[in-house]
DNA sequence: CTTGATTTGTAGTAAAATTACAAAAATTAT
DNA sequence: ATAATTTTTGTAATTTTACTACAAATCAAG
């Protein structure tokens, strides 16, 4: 893992504390920002223990001491990620709420970042730029990202399209063939009618990429899948943030797909910005 | 600014420095990590100047003393080397480009986590539950987020629509009137159209709501604008990534709707989720 | 060169953190 | 239950670290 936030360390780690050290735990938790800035007396004062058990505290988080402690804890404030994991609660406020989904969705790139397969990556890439045409199926909140997928590739100048109409879709990949490219993206992987789609575009010889998670029959159906298992959200109030990984997801293609048509293909990409300019007011700088 | 970086400021500051002061300066700025891990002495030897000399350095930058010199310089180490600025390069290969894509999202989601207006946020839901009909507005990459946002709100039992027609959104915004609200989201906030669509909705007496960049026409159309100012991305290979920024906010904004109708709504949100099931296989862990 | 200001270092002091060890709890076996 | 053992916690001494006051050195201007 990457590097995982202190703070939540501390606290996932709080029922395996012992007395002095949960109380330490707590004054720390309850306010991370002071505990960076006080003395190891002072702390020890504050939770009401002994400044060599502030100390143990600091060695079991594997800190060297307790002002390497409070290195790390520093640290893990700055980088910014303050409430990963942490449900939203009915009595949230705005003030709660909004960096707690921001946060969480944070946490769950961080986590694509670390795990993606960068070889599949290539892989899809590849496929990408080799495909006669490609498609973008998604259904639902999917079809959304599906939708993002096709504005973006559409400026590569490939014969792109997105399709969010399940019997479009089952038409369009029962006529496909090989060469081209079945882009399916699904949260689930598990939506029958979307699994369906796969296996019917595959039997005829078409490529089938899947942007969805691992262990699931749209993976199995597919030639290449890029897995993305955002934990599941348990709690009602948590917005689904596999969307937002997807969409990042494309972006990293999109940015492979370029980087791999190399520097001949800028002025292109730059003519169809340009194409965009007539349709807005000037900005004041210019 | 947010706290410029502490590096920076100590580089900048350079030649302004005395002698000893900037051989401390020298041996940081080329080591910085080991800089907040060694002891003042350690630090005076390395610089070949005395302790006293690396104390009055850390106090020059507005540190109280050494360690809290320490504890500010890895602060600005963690909170800047990860993301922030690291544009990908044309030389670049998926190893490289595939963090550096996600990491300047998440910097960007950074950004508006600490920036975002909590009370606009507050107002904008206000707005939401009481709209007797919400249209969600957007055009090219924009038009993809009207769409997740439809899903996503569609779940409310709120007469809801998206639309990224110009003609259409026209045709709406001229029939809206008091207690209709439209939510248009724009990256520019200066595309005409779209522009025009919210100046004619808001003579109507609908409410506007805009999620654009700020100082902007769209921005001074509406009547409620969440700003969300993504640093404009000068290189060619960088996607834009307002459109991820946008989703997430509409995800805060679904949440605070979620919360401000209680705990009685719940139920309502299960059976739209139980409606899909028969639409999947179903997981083995079932 | 001399005067005054600035910079730098020395030595002593204060504060902070760590260690070794002993007392107190808690746990286990009898 | 109680004795034995382990674990936890605190006390006190030690060591390390940082800071302060002051003096020496360096530098600049006349």
């Amino acid at each position: 893992m990457h590097g995982q936030n202190l703070i939540n360390v501390i606290s996932d780690s709080l029922p395996n504390l012992n007395k002095s050290e949960s109380k330490v735990a707590k004054v720390i938790l309850s306010d991370p920002d002071s505990a960076t800035q006080s003395s190891i007396a002072n702390l020890a004062k504050r939770a009401g223990v002994s400044e060599p058990s502030v100390n143990r505290f600091c060695k079991r988080f594997n800190a060297v001491g307790f002002p390497d402690f409070k290195l790390k804890l520093a640290m893990s404030l700055a980088s910014g990620i303050r409430f990963v994991n942490r449900n939203v609660d009915p009595k949230d406020d705005v003030t709660s709420y909004t960096p707690k989904i921001i946060d969480s969705t944070i946490s769950n790139l961080a986590l694509i970042r670390d795990n993606i397969s960068h070889d599949r990556v290539n892989q899809v890439v590849d496929s990408l730029i080799q495909a006669k045409r490609i498609y973008f199926f998604g259904l639902g909140a999917s079809g959304a990202v599906a939708r993002d997928a096709e504005n973006k590739f559409f400026r590569f100048n490939l014969p792109v399209s997105c399709h969010d109409d399940v019997l479009m879709q089952r038409m369009l990949a029962s006529t496909g063939t090989t060469g081209d490219v079945f882009f399916i993206i699904s949260h689930t992987g598990r939506t029958k009618e979307i699994v369906e789609v796969a296996e019917i575009a595959r039997r005829n010889g078409s490529t089938v990429i899947a942007l969805t998670a691992s262990d699931t029959p749209l993976a199995e159906q597919s030639s290449i899948t890029l897995y993305v298992d955002v934990p599941e959200n348990t709690d009602e109030y948590m917005p689904m943030s596999s969307r937002i990984v997807h969409l990042v997801i494309l972006d990293v293609l999109t940015t492979g797909v370029t980087l791999r048509r190399g520097p001949d293909f800028l002025p292109h990409l730059e003519k169809i910005k340009n194409s965009l300019k007539s349709t807005r007011y000037t900005s004041e700088k210019q």
